[in-house]
DNA sequence: TCGAACGTATCATAGTATAATAACAATTAT
DNA sequence: ATAATTGTTATTATACTATGATACGTTCGA
């Protein structure tokens, strides 16, 4: 508990409202190893005491936020949530304008295609198209994940000045997904670098052993990246040169024509 | 305002948070024909006045589930509405058990792929594989229609009981999507019957004119069907009995290959 | 340049969220 | 079976927090 001269973690803001911080802490409790959670676990993992988190839970699940077993008296995520993202994918021009574009590269390769931005110092899958072996994490959309050990973020901060580069390379987060993801920052420095003349990543073995993925940036040339189109492929079938022949020329054009046109602003963080 | 004897539309339970279910109503706010939205605006949809609204955007903002574009001063949904419907579907066990079936359904017929889910008197769509000339609302999760007006609906609807099929016919909501959508409710209790013993449904121009959707139910037989499998091709290259030939097969081993054990209990609405 | 609409900031007040407690139900161990 | 334990639901006085009216700035459009 750590008493810590009262850091409560909340703003004593007149604008912000404490009930509500709380009630989404709840939502952001669930996740993919967390699909259903009884009250006191509720409690336990937001920190609320018990009587805010059963007025909270009790106040989402009459909202629709929330499903409860009645058998069990666990909560669960509501179609509600799904809603949501339906919600988002409109008010993301770029999701729009990639479908089509990303639909079309995932037939001519036959391969998992996938549709990431930057979300701070983590990238986000925003669109996936599976394909037949995909697992089943990555054949959903909404998963974050560190940018540096992503193709998707890596081609992006190639396009970013050398200061944002080097700040970002210092200080964003790693974690070893697999026994070989990199966790050598030097080295992705490297990939970055070359990546900034090349305009595409390859990467291996970040996030499950024996894949390998690749990545072109979605930019306003001369501005930074924001987005990127990414390819999931098997190592064993996919080795660097056909990587090249095969699915570059295609995942750069794909990536080119979603680009926004050069006067747009699209100003998404 | 019409103030009807202080309907102010809020449980006076002790347990429920009205700060957090307001909170909420913003969230909702943002639909695929409202994306980004002023303060104003937001207070109007949401019925709060304006320093409400104030508060509660502010602190949706600083929690990072809304956007804020400094130069027009609106709020958009964050990356955040799509971790949430990431959560989802870790949480929803169908998912996880569809998804290969459903990419291996795709390639094969090589056609539009839907997941539905009963969400009370709409289907949502929890999982949608797009393919070519995929209309874009077509291709993304979350989206809910009426049951009644769709494939989906119609097929899970034939799994209930006479009278709870009855009732739904009878009350279940209506929109007229397109000038062919059906509205006449005995002509779909016709099909819903006709379902009963085909355990599929065909239906056309209900949410696009010239499209085809079949679906099959995902059920333990005997029981209520809670979700279903569903494919939508162009009218124009797929006669019915094109479908019954090429599609309706492999729709149903889909379909039956997702059904849960018939010991098991996955209690969703 | 002006005016109107919109966003931002402030503050006294009332009302609502709070958290302690108690009653109740459902597991688990004995 | 029974008791002990854990977890869930219900109740209430209190204090704090959300409230919304108001006033101030800013940004548009005319």
């Amino acid at each position: 508990m750590a008493a810590q001269d009262e850091p409560k973690s909340e703003k004593q803001n007149t604008l912000y409202v404490g009930a509500l911080a709380k009630g989404l802490r709840l939502l952001r409790a669930f996740d993919e190893s967390h699909t259903q959670l009884s009250l006191s676990e509720l409690a336990a993992r937001t920190g609320l005491d018990k009587s805010a988190t059963q007025r909270f839970a009790n106040t989402l699940h009459l909202e629709g936020m929330l499903e409860k077993d009645p058998r069990t008296r666990r909560y669960s995520p509501s179609h509600a949530w799904l809603q949501l993202a339906y919600a988002y994918c409109w008010s993301d021009t770029l999701v729009a304008r990639a479908m089509p574009r990303l639909i079309e590269l995932s037939q001519h390769i036959g391969e998992t295609v996938n549709l990431a931005e930057l979300s701070n110092d983590h990238i986000i899958y925003v669109s996936r198209l599976p394909c037949k072996r995909t697992q089943f994490a990555a054949s959903i959309a909404g998963r974050r994940l560190p940018a540096l050990s992503t193709s998707a973020g890596r081609v992006m901060l190639s396009t970013f000045s050398r200061e944002e580069r080097e700040t970002a390379l210092r200080t964003w987060p790693l974690h070893p997904y697999t026994s070989r993801t990199t966790l050598d920052r030097d080295r992705i420095a490297e990939m970055v670098t070359q990546a900034v003349d090349l305009g595409y990543v390859i990467s291996h073995h970040e996030m499950i052993l024996n894949e390998t993925t690749i990545a072109a940036p979605v930019r306003i040339p001369g501005q930074q990246a924001f987005a990127a189109v990414q390819c999931s492929v098997s190592s064993y079938s996919w080795p660097e040169d056909r990587i090249r022949a095969e699915i570059l020329p295609y995942l750069q054009d794909a990536a080119n024509s979603i680009s926004p046109a050069p006067d747009s602003q699209d100003a998404r963080t």
